[in-house]
DNA sequence: TTGTACGCGTTATCAG
DNA sequence: CTGATAACGCGTACAA
């Protein structure tokens, strides 16, 4: 069932079925009713092999994401997918699972897929391959969450949200404040979320706490556990996503602590699922579905542009703060 | 930078370029070693759209998904992908947010996306026009968590795990068990659970309690919370979904009851979140990541032997039991 | 307003 | 083992 067929049935040349589904109103109204009756009856569909091959835009966008068990991520890739939709575009997913080499294979997937441009989520820009990778082949890519000058992002400031947040836990009476966070290292993001609670601390003159550092395994969260049992634990703890807080919480609960009399767990995301739960989760919000609508205007724009993206092309959108009973209201200092 | 120009510069013909992409060893292992030479150099890519034309075969799977917002589908769609790249094909994603309009649509953009094979999440397999539009076209599709003998599908027995919950309630002593569901009309799994619920109910002389409908709505949680506060509340809820089990959670919190000891909370889906919670969520589990898997494996053998799916092609996945704080501990029946 | 014919980049066939 | 060449289905000059 190809153009062809179309056009025998319908007493007309290719040509004119082509009009019909790329210029309609060039076209007589009358043949082209006919044209669209017999599509319909043959439930065609244009080949997008041979338009894309023909017009090379294949109106995919590549997406590469760390994992879609952070709703993060999924929430950033609803985004996307709006956007994308709204833009006529289609997206191919892949997914790293925070692992180079499937980073690196997937990048390949991507790009054998034929897609125009890229959204990556990578784990650290400076590090990664597929970076340089997408470069070569010269399409535009932009990164999601990353902040960094060699790259186009779209992100919030991580840094100084942080920072901005131990300000207000300090102004209201916290002194001992700690910092929870996932595998550093597999996350610029949340390097630089540690980089605002040291700064923070620092500069409010109080004593950084060692970073807990809770991988997904059950051991990282007794020790957690024990560490809050232990004298003069920690008032607030500040988690660098929100998966990570409500395993905190869980902490807490176990080390006999109250929420958030005793404890304030801040979490950082903005998940929606936060507010369902009990305590409801006090956090930095991230605009993620903006952050992925974002990504793909930038690309489609340029796409449009016929151009490549770079640092310049950077997009920083606003944290916000999302109250919760995970935390005693903070003092007003205005968020954001 | 086409095949031309690769054969172009590495002195041989486009065929000889072709066959050491695609049959690396039939060819010369020193023309070989210089086509991979220059095409590496070059960032060469096959373009996709070319191959896809004349071979008829693009590689990619079309997944459809009411939402990413619930972590049941991203679990399921890690599994899809997981499976896709193993087996070498591509997906491109559209998500319908439970409604009729956008689903036809999507469906829509998929087919014209090239994809080979579709995987499929619908509200209610009877009355998705998407079916029949996939049918007409002749691709192999499969309907995930779906159960309908008209179609291939890839599920768990809902009824009979609900049926199967009940009873085990039931022995544990509990008599006035309540069902929580979302709408029940956005999903023919909600409506198979339920009827699961009424059945065993009835099975064991106990009273049916009115449904709790829990759209995404404050007002629906008051509700349920108000209920709670009533005299003789249930003392079990069943929910159709982990989401709408984490806000009953809520409600009977709002509500002053203590889980698990006044009220027990069973979830369904068994969400990897869950286990993190606290109190953690006793849960009815799919094997999402397996159901997703299965669904590629069974559209891609029928791909190999160019084959349509059909009822008989189902695929039933055991359900299992996550024992959690929400629910005390149930009777020995064996579950599952 | 419509039709003819070329070429997009590949793979596959067939000769060498 | 290699090369020439004919499709694959479509969009678009160009001609009518």
């Amino acid at each position: 069932m190809s153009i062809t067929e179309v056009a025998r049935l319908a007493g007309t040349s290719v040509a004119t079925v082509s009009r019909v589904f790329n210029n309609p109103e060039i076209v007589n109204p009358q043949t082209r009713a006919s044209v669209q009756r017999v599509a319909r009856e043959l439930g065609y569909v244009p080949n997008s092999s041979a338009r894309t091959l023909r017009t090379r835009r294949s109106q995919v966008l590549g997406v590469m994401l760390p994992t879609l068990s952070n709703p993060v991520f999924a929430e950033c890739l609803q985004g996307i997918a709006a956007e994308a939709e709204q833009r006529g575009y289609a997206i191919v997913l892949t997914t790293t699972e925070y692992d180079q080499e499937r980073e690196t294979a997937a990048a390949e997937r991507l790009l054998s897929a034929g897609v125009e441009a890229l959204v990556l989520v990578v784990s650290n820009p400076a590090t990664s391959q597929t970076l340089q990778r997408t470069r070569q082949v010269g399409l535009p890519y932009v990164l999601a969450y990353s902040q960094t000058e060699e790259h186009a992002c779209v992100s919030v400031d991580n840094r100084q949200a942080i920072y901005h947040l131990v300000e207000r836990l300090h102004d209201s009476g916290h002194q001992r404040i700690g910092m929870v966070t996932g595998q550093l290292h597999a996350s610029d993001r949340a390097q630089q979320r540690y980089k605002g609670y040291l700064q923070g601390m620092q500069a409010r003159g109080l004593t950084a706490l060692p970073v807990w550092e809770l991988p997904f395994t059950t051991q990282a969260l007794e020790q957690l556990q024990q560490d809050l049992m232990q004298a003069d634990p920690p008032t607030a703890l500040v988690c660098s996503n929100d998966l990570i807080a409500i395993r905190s919480l869980r902490a807490a609960a176990l080390a006999g602590l109250r929420v958030p009399q005793d404890l304030c767990v801040v979490g950082f995301d903005g998940i929606a699922l936060g507010s369902d739960l009990t305590p409801s989760l006090a956090s930095i919000t991230q605009p993620n579905e903006a952050i992925g609508r974002q990504c793909v205007a930038l690309l489609c724009d340029a796409l449009a542009r016929n151009a490549l993206l770079c640092g310049n092309d950077s997009v920083h959108l606003p944290y916000g703060w999302r109250a919760g009973e995970s935390c005693t209201p903070l003092s007003s200092t205005a968020f954001s």
